[in-house]
DNA sequence: GTCTATACTACGATAGAC
DNA sequence: GTCTATCGTAGTATAGAC
């Protein structure tokens, strides 16, 4: 619930300091890896006390949840701007160029999809609550599958199921390469990232209609 | 250098007792995740107390090194039993079964893919020797694909590079996808090992020769 | 509401007795 | 080679002063 509170006046500094804890945190474990993350060193970065940060989360673990919910809404943001959920764009155009923005953010993003799209952090587990993004846009992912298809870019009796596993581990996987194996790069150059082009007009040529063309 | 000492009578029980020191670890961490190893618990399940592990591992990294050296090499083994490394076998063949028992070893290895594949462990950074065997992997693959292409069976102006840079993608995809979210599914029936023919397809078609057909 | 002080637990690692 | 004892550190969390 993070976030939904109405920033009133004795609201407003309690919420700038719990952006100030997340972003510290997302600093921490960028450097440190996601299971790197101690709030010992947020409190100290952030100058303050380790017990003075159970004033805005109840331990180490509601950080982890928040960064994970807001992540995917994030992610959710990022489809929406590309028009890959709104309905009335060329769903084609809104698959690529959704697919695109969304490795982007991950790859811009280390610390958030270590925890999104691995299990970093022993003991961790999302809470309902923050699952509930992931949920969401994964029904807003396969409902834009669907329009490719309605729209004639896959084969009329494709396995939107298997297309989407399959969908999600190709983009799982540039990322997961790009994150774990050349971390610094930009996504404009990025050993991985680059071939994303090749990877998507990979699963779009296996999934086109008139297979009789291949 | 672990396991490559003369069997001799003296050092027989000293690396059975290394070898299980191993296999309690690749326990804990399956269950805990690969961050979530600690000497104590390894000491514990083996009836020991701690500061005894230090007779035979410099601590716990050292642990973590040998796991990712044997993980490499185990791949190896599973690649060559496959004939993906060895010059005389059918290319294709070898890719196809190389690739499948690639992705078998790892979704049946969970602990090892871990470390291998992401950075999990805080702090942790492979030794140089630990990471020869990955290395040599990586240039028997290579070398594979060249064999692939020249049978024939890839475009024969094809980026090879390049290639491989989306092969490693769509592999460690599949691995990445399945041990995220479906940890526990065997790999016959796994949501993503399921899709990885569709994969190698897709990967197939798009570096296949003669592209006028497509 | 924020701090200091502190309790508690656990970990990695070392020293030295047996 | 294994143990006990212990060091040093870190981290989570609570109690209570200000």
């Amino acid at each position: 619930m993070t976030g939904t509170v109405v920033p009133d006046r004795r609201g407003r500094r309690r919420q700038e300091t719990i952006e100030q804890v997340l972003a510290v945190a997302v600093e921490v474990m960028t450097e440190q890896g996601a299971a790197g993350l101690t709030l010992g060193e947020v409190a100290r970065r952030m100058g303050i006390r380790p017990p003075s940060l159970y004033g805005y989360f109840d331990g180490k673990h509601a950080l982890y949840d928040a960064l994970f919910e807001r992540g995917w809404r994030a992610l959710q943001g990022v489809l929406e701007q590309a028009g890959a959920i709104a309905d009335g764009a060329d769903p084609l155009t809104a698959w690529r160029g959704g697919t695109t923005a969304l490795v982007r953010w991950a790859v811009e993003h280390p610390a958030h999809s270590a925890l999104m799209f691995w299990r970093p952090v022993p003991g961790f587990t999302p809470s309902p609550e923050a699952y509930a993004p992931a949920v969401a846009l994964d029904a807003e992912s396969r409902a834009l599958l669907v329009r490719l298809r309605d729209a004639g870019h896959l084969a009329a009796d494709v396995d939107l199921d298997r297309a989407y596993r399959a969908w999600t581990a190709l983009v799982g996987g540039v990322i997961s390469q790009q994150l774990s194996n050349a971390p610094g790069e930009p996504f404009e150059t990025g050993a991985f990232t680059t071939v994303l082009p090749d990877v998507m007009d990979m699963w779009l040529d296996h999934h086109r209609a008139n297979p009789s063309a291949r």
